[in-house]
DNA sequence: CATGCACCCTGTAGCCACTACAGGGTCAAG
DNA sequence: CTTGACCCTGTAGTGGCTACAGGGTGCATG
């Protein structure tokens, strides 16, 4: 039996988001703002929690809050082709995969600055050495 | 022949940074502020250039602003041993590790939801489904 | 000699995606 | 009657820049 509405804090337990953030989502315009209470709390319905728990696994591959929000236009649209869903989908696995590549190159440099330091003095030493320009 | 001074200009072209970067640098306190022209114009040295590029390049690798800073201050203890270095060094090639481990586990998940979509409708839709809690 | 242009200066505000905090309120239990 | 758990708004901070407003200097060209 879930309560029919909820507060704030029990939307961010439920997500495992901060309570500051959902109401960053809000202002963000990611989140629609919920009704009210007497008390001027914020009182969310069961859409809200599944629209936020939408945002925070978006987020949390790593897709852009704009991304997030194109996403969630487009899932309301529910007799659309999806094409745009994957249009946004790919483009982000590319950005990944430039992310990776970038990623194990700077290791690999990192790396072998590492391999090659034989802990003398800083004078000797190939990691200030490989940064320095010029040795 | 390099001339003995350099404008603000010269280091950027010099180090590939934006002249609003090297101005951001010296008010982070990374890179010392030179002494200034009749004109109140910045007059940089060959020094400067160096720790300039110092800078770029282990930007470059990743490094953050305060590890920058903790190498420079390495860098000019000459006589001290380098394991300091070393150890942020390694740090950082940890982290390192740890954003290709996170990246690879993004990135085999959205590779998977975009081989899964079937380009229906958005109803239908394997990505949005897999963002949307409990299908 | 005027004009345009490339450069330089300072200071502030914007970007992303939050996070923290100040300063205030309501309510229930001990 | 005080303590603590919540809630509210609004502002400022994070990192690492980037951009722009509003001003100045100096050189070449018409």
């Amino acid at each position: 039996m879930d309560p029919e509405v909820w507060s704030i804090g029990d939307l961010a337990r439920a997500t495992g988001t901060k309570v500051e953030t959902i109401r960053f989502y809000e202002k963000s315009g990611l989140l629609p703002a919920p009704p009210r209470t007497a008390r001027n709390y914020r009182a969310y319905s069961a859409e809200h929690l599944g629209r936020l728990s939408f945002i925070r696994r978006a987020r949390d591959l790593g897709f852009s809050m704009e991304q997030v929000a194109t996403l969630l236009a487009l899932a309301d649209r529910k007799d659309q082709s999806c094409e745009a869903v994957d249009i946004v989908a790919r483009a982000h696995l590319a950005e990944i995969d430039r992310k990776l590549r970038d990623l194990r190159a700077l290791r690999k440099e990192l790396a072998t600055m590492i391999a090659n330091c034989d802990h003398g003095t800083i004078a000797d030493c190939r990691i200030i050495e490989a940064l320095a320009p010029r040795g």
